[in-house]
DNA sequence: TTGGTGTATCAAAAAATTTTTATGTGAGGT
DNA sequence: ACCTCACATAAAAATTTTTTGATACACCAA
């Protein structure tokens, strides 16, 4: 249904990176400051902001600002559109026969 | 349950790329060998043998020889393993309230 | 206003991924 | 055996991603 690879890609990229994955471990308790994740985290505070940002624009996680805090959590609705295209992109619409273009 | 960052970023990295995403496309409509693939690809045949190592690392697709060819096709436990895998990712533990960890 | 704190952004460097080119290997066919 | 075809692998080049360090910006408090 989607065309898009470029989208597609990019909400996958949350999962591709061992310190993303660690900070959706940490939001998967619920919502988190950035200096709380960075604590638990061996990175630079550039980095969990450049973490965060490819987080943020792949839909899983969404952020709040409050005086100079940030926090973060994880999108509910962004976590079901994930779970959804795996489920779309590896669903097989044919009874998998046997692929018999080079055999005569 | 898996702590295993390392593997569970080599699984999603199959999504992560325009050229497997249009592999995965392919494979969804049944079985098919490398040169079925390549035809509709831009890439070349390096580049394939390359992205398609990817793709089974990830554990998504499996492959058969036969004679001097190569059939590819999605793997449904490995598939059936990402979907469970971003659900438990993304599932929250908690009634998500706000986080005081910064605020007095 | 000034200064400090928390976070974002930019640019450069470092690291990883992807593409390309060349070469190697194994299966068939002659 | 030899040759060819389909694919894999290796090395080099190109590109992208990630890290790092510096700076900027917004907010708050004094």
């Amino acid at each position: 249904m989607d065309s898009d690879y470029q989208s597609q890609a990019r909400l996958f990229k949350a999962f591709c990176d061992e310190t993303r994955l660690r900070v959706l471990e940490m939001l998967r308790g619920g919502e988190k400051c950035a200096c709380k994740l960075l604590e638990n985290l061996d990175c630079g505070q550039s980095g969990l902001s450049y973490h965060m940002k490819v987080l943020l624009e792949s839909g899983i996680v969404t952020s709040r600002q409050e005086g100079k805090w940030t926090y973060y959590r994880i999108c509910p609705e962004g976590a079901f559109t994930a779970v959804s295209l795996v489920q779309q992109l590896t669903t097989v619409t044919v009874d998998s026969d046997r692929c018999d273009c080079c055999e005569p």
